[in-house]
DNA sequence: GACATTATCAAACATTTGTTTAATATTGTC
DNA sequence: GACAATATTAAACAAATGTTTGATAATGTC
């Protein structure tokens, strides 16, 4: 007999052990890599025989993309409709600089918030940083569609807030030295713990973490030189919100 | 007969064998992480027999201890005499703000330049990223003996040049996003460099990169609110150049 | 040159790994 | 309830991995 739907909301037996199977992939995968972990310990951290793995998605490696799939969809449904409004400011003709970077330290200090700091994301984030070691499939996949859209993003907003063009390297340059500002909590985590004493980075150290941030990005914007009219934002970046492109 | 002491300068046979071992062990375990690396490979990229490695080490786990041990001697080795201009700058009653901001921003520059953007450490960094992600032996001793002397000394640094006390939160919080703005060009390395479409981090793209590091530094310390007297330098950071310390 | 120490190597070994199999149980449909 | 499709399981399998072994070569010392 069927269970009802409002005892496995929405989800079919077989979505029910695909779903249990994914999570704790994700979360041995993050804790040991790809190679460290095997097979038969995430069936058993699921509750289920090894054998499913091949069964619902045809073995490890493919198990894996999986749970990449699954990551990029977590990574910009955590981010809510932040990529949308930088979206609208791409669109507008002469987008204000004080706007620019009103925007770029929210969504910095957003994905701080929703994703970086977060407990139960940490797993990702541990996923994440060992993909950027190295060019492999998993590599490209979340490059393609999360950090190079991202990174495109913030540039745009760095390019508008500074009155530079997006693509110059020195924007790029400077874009990812912001964004390492609030990486950098997520890929060195257990040593910045230790070194604060924390638990977590979550809730009240959030809010320090957060503070410190954004008064960070202001000083900046209020002290560096912007550029002068001339070598101003000239092609802009991709658009945010289309997030399945080829080449680069 | 023994080699001439001017053929393997220094070096017994067995030495070199162990030194093969573990510069082909630095590049494959950094390639490949400690689990996906194989001793068979690590010994064929050095021209050994896979006994050769439980011979001269003991085993795959020692062998990856050693190189461990060989990343932390080349740590220091390339900052050079830096760290001693910490601790004299630690030892002074009344070291000057402006001199701390100073030497902050040659020292992050120099970890780029010397460390982080150099395609000779490539591998130590990967193998450096990969040990953050979670409490390992690995990641003990890099702590302990890397990381956190660093980020104490940088602290100091922060601490004295923004007239806080090094041990507040707060001043560890910012001087982790001062950190994160150099080291996420190593964590993210190909990401940065497939974005900026560089094949290095090294040379001429090094000094774009220093340029805006210290930048942001300069408009930061020239920017961020200084505290007033009374909540000034308390208890100073632990000497830098004393590196084998217990606790935390 | 003889002898002991050290080094090198291919083969063997016991585990562990991802995958497959084949039998059994469960579920959905009529 | 019968039948077919789907799920689940323990066992089997082949490939790989880290380690050990035992024999042979090279080296250093007298």
């Amino acid at each position: 007999m069927r269970v009802p739907a409002f005892f496995s909301p929405g989800l079919s037996k077989r979505d029910r052990a695909r779903l249990k199977l994914l999570e704790a992939a994700v979360r041995i995968f993050g804790r040991k890599g790809p190679d460290g972990a095997t097979v038969r310990e995430i069936a058993r951290a699921a509750g289920q025989n090894v054998a499913a793995i091949a069964y619902y998605f045809g073995g490890k490696q493919k198990l894996y993309d999986a749970v990449m799939e699954g990551i990029l969809r977590e990574l910009w449904q955590r981010l809510g409709d932040l990529p949308a409004e930088v979206a609208n400011l791409q669109q507008q003709r002469e987008p204000a600089p004080a706007e620019a970077a009103r925007l770029l330290s929210r969504l910095l200090s957003a994905i701080y918030v929703r994703l970086l700091s977060r407990d139960d994301a940490v797993a990702i984030v541990q996923l994440v940083v060992r993909e950027q070691l190295g060019p492999t499939s998993g590599f490209e996949t979340l490059y393609r569609r999360g950090f190079r859209v991202l990174h495109e993003a913030l540039c745009f907003l760095a390019g508008v807030a500074l009155g530079r063009d997006p693509r110059d390297p020195e924007t790029i340059v400077r874009t990812h030295t912001l964004m390492g500002q609030v990486y950098f909590f997520a890929m060195s985590r257990e040593a910045a713990l230790r070194r604060l004493g924390w638990k977590s980075l979550e809730g009240k150290n959030a809010e320090l973490v957060v503070r410190v941030l954004e008064q960070n990005l202001e000083t900046l914007f209020a002290g560096l030189p912007r550029a002068r009219a001339g070598s101003r934002v000239k092609g802009g970046a991709r658009d945010i919100q289309t997030q399945n492109n080829p080449k680069t």
